[in-house]
DNA sequence: CTGTTAGCGCGTTCAG
DNA sequence: CTGAACGCGCTAACAG
């Protein structure tokens, strides 16, 4: 890579805790315990220090603490579709936290599944201390982080075969209380809306769907596929309101969900959730909006967030601490695009 | 302490460029010269060199390397809030971009202005080459760019007093061909919704409408403000019908603009666009979905945030690249929540 | 409490 | 084309 030619006509280069000891009429590791937390310093010197490092405007240059800490106080953040609604919340809310612990964040969006092996070659570049993954992993890949002891935390996907951490938001349960309620209140024509095949969150949820509805009775329930989209939702459910009259729509993510709700109110002009029922999944801010109000299960970002960022941390100050799974229930958000009993 | 550590499960160590070296039965250096661009290595030791490497899963460590080259490779991206709707999209493009350049992105993300202090000290020390700013910034923060030689530009933010370089999309046209369609199409009575005080393109939207209804006549326009959030263009909405009806709304950002065709709608049960018209600005996602089918001037992201990585590439390249602004025209996107002439 | 000394892993002259 | 030597800015023993 093309370096920079060092300090042309008025570029001044940064202030090194050389110069600040110099100033300071101090030696240079004086000024590094300054800066760190148990240094022992006395406090005249300490003042003279920090008074020199202000006139100067030095601050501890970060590369070079990693390089010998062999600590880069960063962490990877790996994000499939950034464009999903669901998950710049859980993006904020990771860096929010992460932050507050005085991690950054090196961020990764994936386009493609195919790009995360570049992905991996920078995580490792880069020295990151860890690093929390909400897209799809080959175990091999997961492998690699083990190998190169780099903790790893996955985020709603789960490692079947393989030992690894993640936090994932536990699907049972939300979508028992949505099956239950929606057949309580007599609903009898299901269809579902899965996501990508390649999604093991949205293909448990629909598991868990048509295992609730099998134990109630109802068997052959139609399954439609989209990719998560506004747009696929809408679709698979004019498919699936075509091949023949449903009564309950059960959508793998909200996106989805307020896709199908458009599509049976708009383009087949039946009442919801009068005529047919529709939920969803996750508790994005629009299924609040007041032309939907979803009725949904919702996500507890900020537990699943909090748990995935302490696990990681846990593990990068102590590596000989095993995977550990998390498994976090939703809550019910009873908007009103359901009948629900 | 010389002695290397045996391989034992624990203690291993990464590979460093001498470990190539010593596998490779070379110097250290033809590693070097080996990874990097126009390094002047003989094809048959280039072999052995690339072989050994191979064997033992060498990559370049990028901290040491930045702290040689003073070229981090990363760049810092300050976003205020993800949460935000139009910022995800943005995020993801940056994110693309500056990949695809070989730039590693360093998140940081705003809840309160407050915050950006500690960012700045951030960004200072991991010797990012660059910033883009998406987040309110004081003249004073700015400045300190400018003198960390920190080459900074700011997306959709403007520094009227400062020369820093900047994108944004321009406000005028867009809001101008949304006043003169809804005028010509009969609506007098237009009330605005703003963001808030502190937000610049916020303000320079609702400026560009205010003036262009006053050039049509149209003085003394009725004007609510919100917090570019849902609920706050819900509850705008309805203090501006209560204190008159109104035939028309314009507000600052499409979220607010959706949150009052709900409220106009669904608690005014006024029919849009029929009774009231209503438009935003920015063009997110939502905007397009059935329910709401917003019109709206849409911010062409791809190339703003094209111009945004290129104009930070450029002067981080070559420092001495003075400040630029660039601004981008907004396309109309005809939707059906306002009736256009 | 303070200074001295040794590297962290790499890029880059400068001799050979 | 190749290797020895130096230094980027900092932390961490180790003496004093």
């Amino acid at each position: 890579m093309p370096v920079k030619p060092p300090s042309d006509s008025t570029g001044e280069r940064r202030g090194t805790s050389y110069d600040v000891a110099r100033l300071a009429g101090v030696s240079q590791s004086a000024v590094s315990r300054c800066f760190r937390e148990g240094g022992s310093v006395s406090p005249a010197t300490r003042k003279r220090i920090m008074a020199a490092a202000e006139a100067l405007g030095y601050r501890p240059n970060a590369i070079a603490q990693g390089l010998i800490t062999r600590r880069s106080n960063m962490v990877a953040v790996v994000i499939s579709n950034l464009t999903n609604l669901h998950y710049p919340e859980v993006l904020a809310e990771l860096t929010t936290r992460l932050s507050n612990r005085g991690i950054r964040v090196l961020l990764f969006t994936l386009q493609n599944e195919s790009e995360i092996d570049a992905v991996m070659d920078q995580i490792w570049r880069y020295q990151v201390d860890g690093a929390i993954v909400a897209a799809r992993l080959s175990r091999d890949q997961a492998e690699v982080f083990a190998r190169s002891r780099i903790p790893l935390v996955l985020y709603n996907r789960q490692m079947e075969e393989a030992p690894v951490s993640s936090v994932m938001c536990e699907s049972g349960a939300g979508e028992a209380m949505l099956v239950d309620g929606m057949i309580a209140a007599g609903a009898r024509a299901f269809g579902l809306i899965a996501g990508p095949g390649d999604s093991t969150v949205g293909e448990a949820r629909v598991r868990a769907a048509v295992e609730r509805l099998a134990q109630a009775g109802l068997r052959d329930v139609p399954v439609d596929r989209g990719d998560f989209s506004y747009q696929s939702g809408y679709d698979a459910a004019l498919r699936l309101m075509k091949a023949a009259p449903l009564d309950a729509i059960i959508a793998a993510n909200d996106v989805m969900a307020i896709g199908a709700m458009d599509a049976v109110r708009i383009e087949c002009s039946l009442a919801v959730p009068d005529r047919v029922s529709v939920v969803g999944f996750d508790g994005v801010a629009p299924a609040r909006w007041a032309s939907y109000r979803l009725t949904t299960v919702r996500q507890p970002v900020g537990r699943m967030t909090e748990a995935a960022v302490s696990m990681l941390m846990d593990r990068i100050e102590d590596a000989s601490i095993g995977p550990e799974r998390r498994l976090f229930s939703g809550d019910l958000l009873r908007g009103a695009s359901a009948r629900l009993a």
